[in-house]
DNA sequence: TTGAAAGCGCTAACAT
DNA sequence: ATGTTAGCGCTTTCAA
């Protein structure tokens, strides 16, 4: 197989079609102010020797690059091996296509990663960044922060400030205004998951909570207990235990609730795994579902959702569109930077901080 | 948030140490030829500017990019959605990492998209690509092809003429010598699966293939065929159906295979979500795996494969090695293209054709 | 061992 | 509307 030969540059596409190279360069990029005869000769010309831009050459005085980093930490986590990334990758490549820009894929592990991302970053090979912040401790989302690079996150950071974060005391304190990220609904699907338990006349109904230093399950939580308070005056500390998203967390995190409340009549889950888990104690048990207890996940994970006995009933978030909406964001806070606007404000510009997404109850034989 | 402000450049560095531009392009790039005094200035020059080198200016002259491609056609197919490439993903980024080179993740659905891809990777914009062919009929390994980039492909193409396709008339036919590729012992472990089953005493073994248009499938087929033919003398036909990788359509094959012969006493499913769907149905029919029948899957995806009931046995790849050795390989034939060896072997130099990545059978309780 | 200088291929002022 | 020209920041001969 050849190596890559020298690829015909824009010198010889203006000598081929006799024009300048100033010429051929305004074709090429959008070409107006270009009469069309000459247009057309220099784009046959183009044509003909196969002209690509040399991306290089062109990012070197436009400083732009039409590349997007995606950073994504702690791809052991959870998150990187189920589906959710998977789709949320797609929506943001999708997006990126459409806006003829590529995708820079970052996938860190551990404190090394960090600094090289960080660095990376901040060289400025990227016009910008789509982050994934997962942990309540981690100090990537800081360290991009100060690399000055317009940026988009994944999942509400926990330094977000909004209001939604409904712990007093947390909100705010060494908060950032104009953070931009992109949500689902966590605490608004987890009303309706609690909400539609109730509406089935369950009253004792506990939760199996995700990792808490996530803030989906920390506003999964409060969606939760929001319901209890309103329904019961009081939600019962027993009926909640923390789990972590995973299909045998669930089950350990099960065996403690049917210790604790054998009277439990109901279970949302924090996610689809969870439950999974939760499902197989809940029949171990000899309990059955949903007669004896109703089980909600959240996620609609399809081939896990649909594949559990009973089929779970769960809280359904478009993936892929929180990914596009990710990209989209990014994308228009670069060209108002560009093109004047508020320059200082890049990304982080007028849209506002969040995005929440909405979701939806996903209604299948489990609840 | 500050736009990217206007990074140091060589020549900053060069001023502040004292020396010529040259000597600190030396520096940074290995140091060779520099006495150590003034290696260490600039390196303290570096490091107080915080100069990072730009890549644009630098690949404008080097016409290296230390970027690689990362392709992988129809996401929206199975592969994408399960941890399978999330996996393969991870192992790729960390050889990448390694050695300092970014990952390019080109995603695609559709023909619109092949002929985006290959103009990207016609144009120069990185070093080589990591390609999943996933279809017998996708062009887009053709088009690869012909961009002249060094590739590695995931997957056996079909197009490979390797010996291990064991289908007359098809070996060598149009093939091309000298592809790369890395695969799992798709064939051998098929034959490991079957064989543990034959060993458990059954005879009446069926076979849930997978989608024939991917290699994989076709593997998986001829190892069971190999136990079969080796063992029984000959294989019962009907004891073989063509599914497509999903639960669903395990669920149809098994109900199909059951209707055919209902005096099947173990089946070998082309990978785990089929087996799922397998072992529904035939819990269903009020068969009692392994006691009636044992299942075998393929894949071991965990999260699946220990969730199911009874937990699967199944035949594991190492995924994340996979992608790490693709990646090994197309930078270890870049670095030899760049050294003279043989210039125009790039990528598909000396290692030879395809690397087959071993399997194992994990015993859990289905079989 | 170090420095000077010539581009790499392109865009964007500025001329015309 | 088109051409001329001056770099973008870096590596790499070539000279010293």
């Amino acid at each position: 197989m050849p190596e890559a030969v020298s690829r015909p540059t824009l010198e010889a596409v203006a000598a081929r079609a006799g024009v300048s190279r100033a010429t051929v360069s305004r074709v090429v990029n959008g070409g107006d102010g270009v009469r069309e005869p000459l247009a057309e000769r220099v784009r046959r010309a183009v044509e003909e020797l196969g002209y690509v831009p040399n991306q290089a050459a062109r990012s070197l005085v436009t400083r732009r690059h039409d590349a997007v980093a995606v950073v994504i930490a702690e791809p052991e986590s959870r998150v990187f091996a189920d589906p959710f990334f998977a789709l949320q990758l797609r929506g943001i490549s999708k997006e990126l296509t459409a806006h003829d820009n590529q995708l820079v894929l970052l996938l860190t592990e551990g404190r090394p990663d960090h600094a090289r991302v960080a660095r990376y970053l901040a060289g400025g090979h990227v016009d910008g960044a789509l982050v994934f912040s997962l942990h309540l401790d981690d100090p990537l989302p800081g360290l991009i922060r100060d690399a000055g690079v317009p940026t988009v996150f994944g999942g509400r950071p926990h330094w977000s400030e909004d209001t939604r974060d409904a712990r007093p005391g947390r909100a705010g304190e060494g908060a950032d205004r104009g953070v931009v990220y992109v949500d689902c609904d966590n605490r608004g699907g987890a009303h309706t998951a609690v909400r539609h338990l109730v509406d089935l006349g369950r009253r004792r109904v506990a939760h199996i909570a995700g990792a808490l230093d996530q803030t989906s399950a920390v506003d999964r939580l409060d969606g939760y207990r929001d319901v209890m308070a309103d329904v019961l005056g009081e939600s019962d500390p027993r009926l909640v235990v923390e789990s972590d998203f995973t299909p045998a967390g669930g089950e350990r995190a099960m065996r403690e609730l049917l210790d604790r409340c054998p009277d439990i009549d109901a279970v949302f889950a924090a996610n689809d795994l969870t439950a999974l888990g939760a499902l197989r104690v809940l029949r171990e048990s000899g309990r059955r579902v949903p007669e004896d207890v109703a089980v909600v996940g959240f996620d609609d994970m399809v081939p896990v959702a649909e594949q559990t006995e009973p089929p779970l009933t769960t809280v359904r978030q478009d993936i892929e569109e929180m990914g596009r909406l990710m990209a989209r964001l990014l994308l228009r806070g670069l060209s108002e930077g560009r093109d004047g606007e508020h320059p200082a404000a890049g990304a982080q510009g007028a849209p506002g901080r969040g995005v929440i997404l909405p979701t939806s109850l996903i209604r299948r034989a489990s609840a």
